[in-house]
DNA sequence: CCTGATACTTAGAATTCTCGAA
DNA sequence: TTCGAGAATTCTAAGTATCAGG
């Protein structure tokens, strides 16, 4: 179906009253927004059905502009922001948005190189604001920061990302831990997530953010030549498309596809493989950042499984010395009966190690999975292709990496990648 | 240049659903 | 048949990026 008309035939308005905003629980009944009819607007084609109005009210505008994608548009009335209501994210406009999205960082794949041998070059630039440029596009490179548009104060939280980071928010160690040149990085980001990471970096940037640092107070600008707007203006030059996200999509994706390399042994059975994903998956989030707090039932859930592994190694060994028994009659009796009795044995005990050593790599995989969140990575960052095709490579049903909506979603790429696709 | 408006992507938590063990 | 853990889905705030108009 048509996911437009499928999308307004299932747009209702809410009753006046009430709503729900990030935080607050639906049962606390907190009132924060009402969206009235008269604040709505429609967006949709000429020909096309939409919803009247209840009954009394009026649309605020029912316009017809085909340069956005958005259906339903309303201005909050708390921070005053627009909202909207889009497609679906399986729709044919967001697929091929999210398919190009992925072509550009394959772009970006073929002329890394040359830029990153740019940067260098602008580290030692005469001009301030070129080596500004040229230490925060390394970092949103190596370190996949985000780019840090600015923000207005007190209204929002403190946080901040690579072109609004401020001298507080870094320190410098020409020496740490026999490691020369270390910057420690401490801020909070999107979603006040904090960001700490300590990591070597070369020469020539150390002595740059030394540069930058000097004579500042711990609240100023680190990067005061530089905003997003100049960086991205900069990058569009390099390469047709190109901004700061570009690269977190691109050291995301070629990440995986690295890691899956690396991780993935022939031999493993289906359980193994999907371990070596999800790790692969996990280095990607790691890089990316991506945090959740631990879950409430965490623990709990750890000692449950752990009670399942021993009660299965008992299980095992039971299984183990029934066999070892049963070979032994094989031995003497020497008839058909008791050989096939030591077969069955056998597959027993087989099966049994092979739910154990399941079990044992569902703990791995959950004890590393603590305080990673996989799925954002996993819905934004990871060209689908990648999965799609490693998948195929490996045998790994597809249901194993991507439940249905996300199968939905990637529909695009599930159709289009190969075993031997390449990032 | 700067600023605010606009449109779109990305984010983790909250909520709801589902399925296997008891 | 019920219960609860874990998975799936929903929710909407918080980002990025671009552009018009001063």
């Amino acid at each position: 179906m048509d996911n437009h008309k499928e999308r307004i035939a299932n747009f209702r308005i809410e009753p006046p009253g009430l709503f729900r905003g990030r935080g607050d629980h639906p049962k606390m009944g907190m009132l924060k927004r009402r969206i009235r009819p008269q604040d709505i607007i429609i967006n949709c084609s000429k020909d096309s059905k939409y919803p009247t109005p209840p009954p009394g009210t009026k649309w605020k505008e029912v316009r017809h502009d085909n340069k956005v994608t958005w259906l339903v548009s309303w201005t909050e009335n708390i921070q005053g922001s627009i909202k909207y209501i889009m497609l679906n994210p399986s729709s044919r406009i967001k697929g091929e948005k999210d398919w190009q999205k992925y072509e550009t960082a394959r772009r970006l794949k073929k002329c890394v190189d040359r830029l990153r041998a740019q940067y260098r070059e602008d580290w030692k630039s005469k001009e301030m604001r070129i080596r500004q440029r040229a230490v925060a596009l390394y970092f949103i490179d190596k370190l996949a920061l985000r780019a840090g548009n600015e923000k207005e104060e007190g209204e929002t939280a403190d946080t901040v990302g690579c072109c609004s980071l401020r001298v507080e928010h870094l320190k410098l160690y020409p020496e740490s831990e026999g490691q020369e040149y270390v910057v420690e990085f401490d801020f909070l980001g999107k979603d006040s997530i904090r960001y700490y990471n300590r990591v070597p970096v070369e020469k020539r940037v150390f002595k740059n953010l030394q540069l930058f640092m000097e004579n500042k107070e711990p609240d100023d600008d680190l990067f005061d030549r530089l905003n997003t707007s100049i960086l991205n203006k900069h990058l569009q030059e390099l390469m047709d498309g190109l901004t700061a996200k570009v690269f977190r999509t691109y050291n995301a994706s070629i990440t995986l596809q690295q890691q899956l390399k690396e991780l993935t042994n022939a031999e493993d059975n289906i359980p193994a493989k999907i371990l070596s994903y999800n790790r692969a998956n996990r280095a990607v989030a790691i890089l990316c950042n991506h945090q959740r707090a631990p879950p409430k039932t965490f623990e709990k859930s750890m000692q449950n499984l752990q009670t399942k592994i021993d009660a299965k190694k008992d299980q095992l060994s039971d299984a183990k010395r029934e066999l070892k028994s049963t070979k032994a009659d094989a031995k003497v009796r020497k008839d058909e009966k008791s050989k096939k009795a030591v077969e069955t044995k056998r597959k027993a005990v087989q099966r049994i190690e092979e739910q154990l050593m399941k079990l044992e790599v569902q703990a791995t995989d959950r004890e590393e999975n603590k305080q990673i969140a996989l799925g954002t990575s996993k819905l934004n960052y990871l060209d689908p292709r990648i999965s799609v095709a490693w998948c195929k490579k490996w045998g790994v049903p597809i249901e194993k990496i991507y439940n249905k909506t996300q199968r939905e979603k990637f529909a695009w790429a599930i159709d289009m990648a190969d075993k031997d696709y390449e990032f």
